[in-house]
DNA sequence: TCGAAGTATGAAAGCATTTTCAGTCTAACA
DNA sequence: TGTTAGACTGAAAATGCTTTCATACTTCGA
């Protein structure tokens, strides 16, 4: 009895005995339908070879249930850990996650012109890069619902994290343990111009905190290096090679972090009796290597952002949000 | 004048002084309304900027070059270093990633039954996920082009990877080291129904290498525990203060393998001396800590999925690829 | 044992168009 | 001058879905 008709959900209803809404709910939100509701149904969709008619759907649709994520190309494990916050929070509100990894501002401005136009998506989070008014501007004229982390504009939501207190949490404890010899390693200057530069406000906060408890951060002890394993490795050697080496490290990030503390084993060196290392971040695997560090909240950042934007699209009248989220120092065995 | 929604054709009517029929009309069938009528509701469209919807979204909908790829949520790392791979693939051919994120088996059953009957992405990457006979066909049916990753369908491409052969390398990397005292550490039992279980695969060849070197593989020392690092380390304490505790233990993951890396550090151990351990997955991190460990390319087998991929998208008649990826055994300072 | 708090479902109200149908108006023809 | 065939146009129905709302049916404490 195949019609020579295209099925509709009409057609699927009649033959599993349900009524319409329940299969656009299969298809939909197969997580509110009962399972064997949903084997049925599915059978069904199977027998007919239903397929809905997507020119319908869009009609039908308040919103594409989409939120797309522009972040850098999973450089950084602190991507990672904040893009995990996100999907969590996106996966139960049942939206789809588009991700548009970026890497180079052509990429990022081509993305930024054309996603507004397109709708694709209900709503942006862009994650660590910088966007220039322009492009704000345009996202907001569009009636784009849009959250910034780690960037800031007046136009746009934003979610930022206190760079500078983080470097006088570092500063602070260190000082406390004791330290006089005091060195920081970042990647103080990046190499892309859509970046952001939070290095610089953590080395700032980190050197007034310094200059306030009468230690001088000495500028040979502040070294500048890409994130890379190689780059920080060398840089680290040059420190703690030196005839004055640092008693104790301020890493920018805890993957470089981890590759001073690599080079202290090579060179013998006990952490934290010889050497103390402060990271920032705190990433899963900080925990793992007993790292002190500053704490970010990665995880919930993503899942702030995420929870912002929902809430924005279910109310588009909401005022604007520019949220700042603190910062905590976590005493492992490092420091 | 940019105004907040979108306009629809009601909007276009009243600016024109017509009714819903004759915008209609003009977008369809021109020849069929007064000229003059025309021009003036063709200067309305221009004004409001108005689209028609359905066809806009269906047309985005349609081919849209956008694939989807299911993953477990973000859980190891080794996930995401794949993730990123297939990123960077698809960022370079131009597509567009949308992620649906897993954490139960209704939620995968949801995604998987309705992704290709929606047909609302050109192109799917199943990762790390167990799928059933009937999802697959499903999948086959309704041409949805698919690559499974660390599993393997006959109807659907797949890719790899030979854990027994992985199990082998590190059985006789450590055979070679002369160790005669020997553990394994994993989680050999998931507690999730969609989970593979390439675990007990890597346990199995280690095993049966270890025993035709007549070393036989005590039950005691074999030792199931979750990813997460109190149970990891749990389990590596447990077997490190035995009588006789293990000179070597093989880790089913890298970041297992660190978790016995710290507990071996409270212990004083020293390693590779007093113990030798050996990881599984090569990730980033594992060059940091220097992890002698089985590479199993990671970025790579993302890479080549999403490549495999897009040929067969390309080609739709192509012969269905099923790829094992080799591993290497990476000796690095730990064993 | 009752009420409270969920779950699972269907009826019905959208959604943004296209299409049908019927009416008005004009122009042309007898 | 009365008819009438077009040419235009609008009201309203149809389209194939999604979504809201109300309701019946389960748990689940207490």
């Amino acid at each position: 009895m195949p019609s020579r008709k295209k099925p509709t959900i009409y057609d699927v209803a009649k033959s599993s005995g349900v009524s319409i809404s329940t299969i656009s709910r299969v298809l939909n939100s197969p997580d509110k339908v009962n399972p064997e509701t949903h084997r049925r149904v599915m059978s069904s969709i199977d027998k007919l070879g239903f397929v809905p008619k997507a020119e319908a759907r869009a009609r039908a649709m308040r919103h594409a249930n989409r939120i797309g994520v522009i972040t850098p190309l999973f450089t950084a494990p602190s991507f990672v850990q904040r893009l995990r916050g996100v999907a969590s929070a996106l996966s139960k509100a049942n939206y789809e996650l588009v991700i548009y990894p970026v890497d180079s501002v052509e990429q990022l401005q081509g993305y930024i012109s054309s996603i507004p136009i397109m709708q694709n998506v209900d709503g942006l989070i862009i994650m660590s890069l910088a966007i220039e008014d322009q492009d704000a501007r345009r996202l907001h004229d569009n009636g784009m619902q849009t959250v910034l982390i780690e960037y800031s504009h007046p136009q746009l939501n934003s979610i930022e994290i206190d760079d500078a207190i983080g470097g006088q949490l570092a500063a602070r404890h260190i000082i406390g343990k004791g330290h006089r010899q005091v060195a920081f390693l970042g990647e103080i200057e990046s190499p892309e111009k859509y970046a952001i530069h939070p290095v610089k406000s953590r080395l700032q906060g980190f050197k007034n905190t310094l200059d306030e408890a009468g230690i001088s951060l000495l500028k040979k002890y502040i070294k500048s290096a890409p994130y890379m394993q190689e780059n920080s490795q060398r840089a680290a050697l040059e420190l703690l090679s030196m005839d004055q080496p640092p008693t104790a490290i301020f890493a920018a990030a805890d993957i470089q972090a981890i590759s001073i503390m690599k080079v202290a084993r090579q060179l013998k060196l006990r952490i934290p009796d010889d050497l103390a290392v402060v990271g920032f971040d705190d990433i899963d695997i900080a925990e793992y290597m007993d790292l002190t560090t500053i704490r970010q909240y990665l995880d919930q950042s993503g899942r702030l952002a995420a929870e912002i934007l929902l809430s924005h699209l279910a109310d588009s009248d909401r005022a604007l949000q520019h949220i700042k989220i603190p910062l905590t120092l976590i005493e492992r065995q490092t420091a």
